[in-house]
RNA sequence: GGAGGGUUGCCAGAGUGGUUAAUGGAGCGGAUUGCUAAUCCGCGGCGGUGAAUAGCCGCCCACAGGUUCGAAUCCUGUACCCUCCGCCA
């Protein structure tokens, strides 16, 4: 969310962030609902001046007079606000300048590391190499989970916790504190991450109010909701590590094959609080980045990082860089890893603040970024260090993880 | 799942219909005194209006409604916490 008065002062590029993300949002009816909500405010108030004033002379008849102008009144500003906040929630944050504009088309490949591999064999993809190796069961997946319905199995069950433990003692080394979150969280903390409104779809729902979270960036977002920090608590730099659930209702008929997309996953997430300066921000934003190509690096693994363009990117986020890595099967690079700026969007919906050096308070900057989501990434690392009898090698970095060196075809 | 108790400011804690929500502690700022401290003074958040981190007004006693001229206080619903019982990985 943005402050409203941040969207008065600064209307064009407000307007502009909405027009070059395409997104759907009555900027003018906001501004006129604004304009109400503070009429009515102002005229609310002055009444209850009067009633209090009357309360406390204990004058009976004109408090009797003014309750009754008053409750038309306070019933009209109530409306008005539940609009307002409704609108409010549906502004998305602006664009910094080196976003591309436009649809995903305009990604900005901004640079390649390490080299696809060159087989001298024809290589296989990970749902045959996952049968061959019997490390993966998609018959039985589907039959007990339903459509994108996985089981891993023996070395693809240890890898896939191989993979997650080693992101998550990676960043345990840098300094981040380690999380396991709830992953069942109250609507308040979709709507304060800025997942809703515009999510919602995507969201299991649960009850009236419980939702299960498609990451661990929501509930540690919502973990220090309504609360202030000293200018010396900060920054926060948490690694959540926890399951994540996708409806995938926009991507229906997409990558209906394989671990690609599915509806559970396992993600290990880096999350940043900090102070609210676009540069702190944008120091922590390489961090993260650099911390996550650390690790694919780790595992050996080429990939190319995107600068997603405005239509492409998420609603909250000020930038996002993903990383695609290279996955043969697709002979090309598929998405692994996001990492987005926030600036304070969720925090001020979440009322996260700390108290600055004059003794004002701000709404603390956010960011978050993937480690590492499995299964995802063993598509990766299976297909890409598949060996010509169908056996895979085991990067060095997770074999202290796995105990194992190679999987071979049963 | 059953029964009971509770939720007040950073913390503790008083307050059961009528002024600015006691009091104590912590923290921060200032004053004073130099003896590892004491003493004194000041300090909540949000919104509206303002150039204003000035004044003024409003709102905030878990949250949402209701009763009343007037609600922390009475009523209803919801959430959460505690105790006991039951069940249980």
């Amino acid at each position: 969310m943005l402050d409203i008065n941040f969207i008065r002062d600064n209307l064009e590029k407000v307007k502009q962030s909405i027009l070059d993300r395409k997104a759907n949002v009555d900027l003018e009816k906001l501004l006129k609902i604004d304009g109400q909500r503070r009429y009515l405010i102002q005229k609310v108030d002055a009444l209850r001046a009067k009633r209090n004033e009357a309360a406390k002379a204990k004058d009976i008849e004109t408090g009797k007079k003014i309750k009754g102008e008053l409750a038309g009144l306070e019933k009209q500003l109530h409306e008005i606000e539940n609009e307002w906040s409704n609108l409010m929630l549906k502004v998305p944050n602006i664009l910094l300048d080196e976003v591309p504009r436009g649809d995903a088309a305009q990604n900005k490949i901004l640079r390649k590391e390490g080299e696809p591999p060159k087989f001298s064999f024809t290589p296989k993809d990970h749902i045959s190499l996952g049968k061959l190796l019997d490390i993966i069961d998609f018959d039985r997946g589907v039959k007990v989970g339903g459509f994108r319905g996985y089981f891993l199995k023996n070395e693809g069950a240890r890898l896939h916790w191989a993979v997650l433990n080693f992101a998550l003692d990676h960043l345990v080394q840098k300094g981040f504190q380690p999380i396991v979150p709830p992953v069942i969280n109250r609507r308040f903390a979709l709507v304060g991450g800025g997942q809703f409104p515009w999510g919602e779809e995507d969201t299991y729902k649960l009850g009236d109010e419980d939702y299960l979270v498609g990451t661990a960036e929501i509930p540690l977002m919502a973990f220090h909701a309504d609360e202030t920090f000293n200018l010396s608590d900060l920054p926060k730099k948490y690694v959540g590590l926890s399951a994540c659930f996708r409806t995938e209702i926009g991507s229906y008929g997409k990558d209906t094959k394989g671990l690609y997309r599915v509806h559970e996953f396992y993600k290990v997430e880096q999350v940043v609080l900090c102070e609210a300066n676009e540069q702190e921000s944008l120091g922590f934003f390489e961090e993260l980045q650099d911390n996550s190509e650390d690790i694919l690096q780790s595992l050996g693994l080429p990939y190319q990082v995107v600068c997603l363009s405005s239509e492409d990117m998420g609603k909250k986020a000020v930038i996002t860089y993903d990383i695609e890595t290279w996955m043969p099967s697709r002979n090309g690079h598929g998405e692994t890893h996001s990492n987005s700026a926030v600036f304070d969007f969720q925090t001020r919906r979440l009322k996260i603040k700390y108290k600055d050096k004059d003794g004002s308070y701000k709404f603390c900057h956010a960011l978050n970024n993937t480690a590492i989501a499995s299964p995802r990434i063993l598509i990766a690392i299976l297909e890409n260090f598949q060996q010509e009898d169908g056996s895979v090698k085991i990067p060095e970095v997770l074999q202290k993880y796995t105990n194992f060196s190679e999987i071979k075809p049963k």
